[in-house]
DNA sequence: GCATTTTTGTTATGTTATAACATAACTATT
DNA sequence: AATAGTTATGTTATAACATAACAAAAATGC
């Protein structure tokens, strides 16, 4: 009953790469049963949980949604910049300013292992669509 | 049935206070069942997210937790560094530093609007229980 | 008092995520 | 190609997180 190894994840990665905006584990999960009818969360979550363990995909944590991960080995030097509008979202790699958060969180002692740096906000496209504000 | 003015704010908010650790929704809801046993997922819910707009309160976005805000009025010039092994959360009040992450953002037109800057780690005390490493 | 607005209560449901266990596929050895 | 061990996937169930929709009570303004 089982597929062949590795297969769900890559199934998964290319489902997400179809779109340019995050989807939630659900919205893939329903897009994967249009195939698949009796595919279960589980394994939308594992699949993703493997993808996220190896640098491919990224959870947005303030979204509760996933995204192809474009820079896989600066997976933890990015911020992610999310338009609240069209919901595209820029990977910036800036790994001197995750030194500078780094460097913030230690005046008190703190040793960082993973940084989460999200921006809301309005994407270029959208804040020129229709007329300069 | 409904009780004075913006009591349960006061109240979650209250028991927030008690904890040095973030709380869940859930764990808040628990805790205020002591008291009052049929109260619903709704109004915690309803309460933090006034106390969250009015900055007394914010949501660690990766994990899922809410602590008081001891910086409302610098509420999105914080970094939040948070102890994967006892749980507390130190909040660094560090508005270049999000000045920083907001031109990074902008070097593509991007106007932010909001910054999730979340550090996971190992505190201070925490790694210097026991030994010295 | 009476109408209006706001807060809280109530009920139901939607959404996100994981636990626990079963089975199929792959790997290596013989 | 039998076998035994490991890993991936399937299956079932439920836990954990969050909101929608409507009702009732209190505060507010007239």
């Amino acid at each position: 009953m089982a597929r062949r190894k590795g297969r769900m994840e890559d199934d998964v990665l290319a489902l997400l790469n179809q779109h340019d905006q995050p989807q939630s584990a659900y919205a893939l999960l329903d897009q994967m049963r249009l195939n698949n009818p009796k595919l279960a969360p589980t394994s939308i979550y594992r699949a993703l949980s493997a993808l996220t363990e190896r640098g491919a995909v990224r959870r947005l944590e303030s979204m509760k949604a996933f995204v192809v991960c474009r820079h896989g080995d600066e997976v933890d030097n990015c911020v992610m910049a999310i338009c609240d509008e069209c919901g595209t979202v820029e990977e910036h790699v800036a790994p001197s300013l995750i030194d500078d958060v780094s460097a913030e969180a230690a005046k008190s002692g703190f040793a960082p292992t993973r940084h989460v740096i999200e921006v809301h906000g309005r994407c270029s496209d959208c804040r020129f669509e229709g007329e300069v504000e």
